[in-house]
DNA sequence: TGGCATAATGTTATATTATAACGTAACTTA
DNA sequence: TAAGTTACGTTATAATATAACATTATGCCA
């Protein structure tokens, strides 16, 4: 049995993106579906643009991809930023606080509070899965009603420490 | 002996806060002084408007205290992003990535990856002391090699969920 | 002490990120 | 189909941050 020490980090690992992109697309209107919200076209887009790469992006990076369909007019900002507040409302994307910039939800529907490994190196960011930590544990010590927790862990993945 | 489960959450707790803050600028001055690197007077300017209190400023609102006083001419934004930067690599000063501002670093010297409770109702940040988390060791078992890590916890205080 | 190198500050302009405000179109449901 | 609501489009502008270059202060040592 292969050691799963990183399975959790697709981000950092190969893999079939095409598949791992079109298997969060259609969880993601899975999701949309099961709770009776709207997937619109516009929200779509902009997802399948976060879902192009696990590195993330700016509103505006986002934005420039979106007029770069010269079939379609040209969007203004609000356009993308009020597609990423329906995303990150539903937890099918998440802010990369420390970047000011946005990235697809990595495991949709568990809700759980994410922490994100961000390298330096190759730009990418994976996302750790584990719900509790001992943070969590002590906020609750000092009576800290926890809301919303930001843990974004900064530095260089396996591959890239690697190459030196 | 009183229960000490909230000591290190001095920005919590009611205290002396005069003290707390001249306490906090000797130790940046012995600092800075025993690494021989210069607390200039607009850096002591910055860091003393950062002292103030302990919620969390943008740069635009340091740079309106700098600006308040009617005896020194105004200002430019450079001239706080440069003094935040300098406070910022010494250690003295901290970045709250979720709300682009700086707070005064509470335990000067520790070095420490800081870690912080945000309270939502009196805007009010704590920092905490605490060395190694669990999700350091998680980072390195799947290879990853820390560099610096934003811990941001957002919620109620305990004197907030009393006043409802 | 004077002159050089470096560090810090000051100034102007502009880049980047985000939202307010208001109008139009589309969907929903009675 | 009318009314209410939600989503989208557009314009303007707010808020945050930095590039580039000029000036001043500091440290150093010949």
């Amino acid at each position: 049995m292969p050691s799963n020490k990183t399975t959790q980090c697709l981000a950092f690992e190969h893999h079939d993106h095409q598949r791992c992109q079109s298997r969060l697309l259609s969880a993601a209107k899975q999701l949309c579906h099961s709770q009776n919200i709207r997937l619109t076209e516009r929200r779509e887009q902009v997802l399948q643009i976060l879902l192009q790469s696990h590195q993330p992006m700016g509103a505006y990076e986002i934005l420039g991809q979106l007029n770069q369909n010269p079939d379609v007019s040209m969007v203004a900002p609000p356009i993308v930023y009020r597609a990423l507040e329906f995303l990150l409302s539903v937890g099918l994307v998440h802010r990369i606080e420390c970047k000011n910039a946005f990235i697809g939800c990595a495991h949709p529907g568990h809700a759980s509070a994410a922490q994100f490994l961000i390298c330096k190196g190759c730009e990418k960011v994976a996302e750790l899965d584990n719900p509790t930590t001992s943070l969590q544990q002590e906020a609750s010590q000092v009576g800290f009603m926890i809301d919303h927790s930001v843990v974004e862990i900064t530095g260089l993945c396996a591959e890239c420490q690697a190459d030196g």
